[in-house]
DNA sequence: CGTTATCTTGACTGAAATCAATCCCGGTGG
DNA sequence: CCACCGGGATTGATTTCAGTCAAGATAACG
């Protein structure tokens, strides 16, 4: 999966950077990321964009569309572990451990920045800024985790459904992908449940019975919250702080 | 909770400094290190370090003993996120994000090296290598999430079991707490419940199960491994590599 | 129009939770 | 020296949430 022989996009006309989300660059740093940028990848849904065990020589940021990880287990039971929006990045662990314990495929089309493994030192060494927003994206990839932890591990269904819906919908609107009050999702239930350590028999029934409160809505590939405060209430949730973020 | 005046133990002759499995420090990062760090603290088992939502001035690095973060539910369910080791950081969300989503307790008595949040930023200006370090820490940490993910989210209550045991006392074996060829881990029946998602009465059940098998022994407060090669069977795992690591 | 991926439902099963006692043992104070 | 206490560990009985099995229904797609 070779990255297409020059950047397409340009960084100064990096669509991520006009939404407020996203913290502004100085010059020099733009100018750096732009040359630290190998190339474009576009994929289409379903993809495998790495995998558990390789040792990738690139990591990316997600330009458009959605992305996730995941984990397998010797006899296919999946684990989704996370997803990947528009200004997250993907594969840091290849670039700093030596090797990637987790496979990651895009959601819908996707277009990925790529970045050469190796050129991260550099990154560290000449822009101590930047590095900070590396490290700022792995500690939010950290509370994510934490949060889908004690989703899994203490929650019931509903409630994890209701976080997971919720904490998407946040995460979109945040990338920039408004769509009214309610955000369309690209999940079949399969990644629900994958997500949550549910069947998808049990995920199924459970999103039914959202569904026929008027929570959500359904159509084939396609989640839309429709009561976000209720649902908050049945997830037990209340934070939804908001602060610029960074990404490279 | 201040930190003791001084640091009592130099960074120099720092006790982990003295094993195989950490990197070495040049001069330089010696006595900045040296310089950064604000104190030591000694804390009981059941002790917090840090409670969820501070912000706490601090970071840390644990020198002696284990602790373990995690988070709660308004009702009071429990999620242990993870367990801290001698070497390992902890509440660097604070200095990046600028806040903690969890909490931290000492799961033994613990000694713990104080690092002021704000100087972090002085950390990735001046010594990209130890910003390199941080980065390196958040990425294993996320690696180890990832581990808890899939266990939680698709194992039985045994192979959890069989996989935190196994991961607890690797890790303990590079943090250089060897102990013969089994560990001791101070953890109570209630601690492997709520780092597994169980039920106290299902975590015993099976502990019991394994040990009527000979492949634990049990005593309050402390777990002893006596079978790795069986409990490996049980657990499917395979990972085992080792490699020097950082820590600040 | 078959084909294939999703989504649904019903019936049954089962792993793990919950409820409820005990037990054990080290520490403490009388 | 011993009764009392409290944190942990155990165990039995019962319940339930979620998993598994099986079969259709739907709907996008080539």
């Amino acid at each position: 999966m070779a990255p297409s022989p020059a950047g397409l996009t340009k960084c100064e006309r990096c669509p991520l950077r006009r939404q407020q989300a996203f913290r502004g660059f100085s010059r020099d740093e733009l100018d750096f990321v732009q040359d630290f940028k190998q190339g474009e990848l576009e994929v289409a849904a379903g993809t495998t964009i790495y995998a558990e065990g390789s040792e990738s020589a690139h990591l990316y940021t997600v330009l458009a569309g959605w992305a996730f990880r995941y984990k397998l287990l010797e006899d296919g039971r999946r684990q989704i572990l996370n997803y990947a929006l528009p200004g997250d990045l993907l594969g840091l662990q290849t670039a700093v451990l030596g090797s990637l314990e987790h496979s990651a495929e895009a959601l819908s089309d996707l277009k990925l920045c790529v970045f050469e493994r190796k050129r991260v030192l550099d990154l560290f060494a000449q822009f101590p800024s930047l590095a900070f927003d590396v490290t700022w994206l792995a500690s939010r990839e950290e509370r994510l985790l934490d949060e889908s932890l004690i989703s899994i591990g203490r929650r019931t269904a509903v409630e994890r459904i209701a976080n997971l819906l919720l904490a998407l919908i946040e995460r979109g609107r945040m990338a920039g992908l408004e769509n009214g009050n309610s955000l369309r999702v690209p999940l079949t239930q399969y990644h629900i449940a994958d997500s949550l350590g549910l069947s998808l028999v049990h995920t199924n029934r459970t999103l039914r019975r959202l569904a026929k409160d008027g929570l959500v809505s359904w159509r084939p590939s396609e989640v839309d919250v429709l009561e976000p405060g209720e649902l908050g209430r049945l997830a037990g949730r209340q934070t939804d702080f908001r602060m610029p973020r960074p990404f490279i």
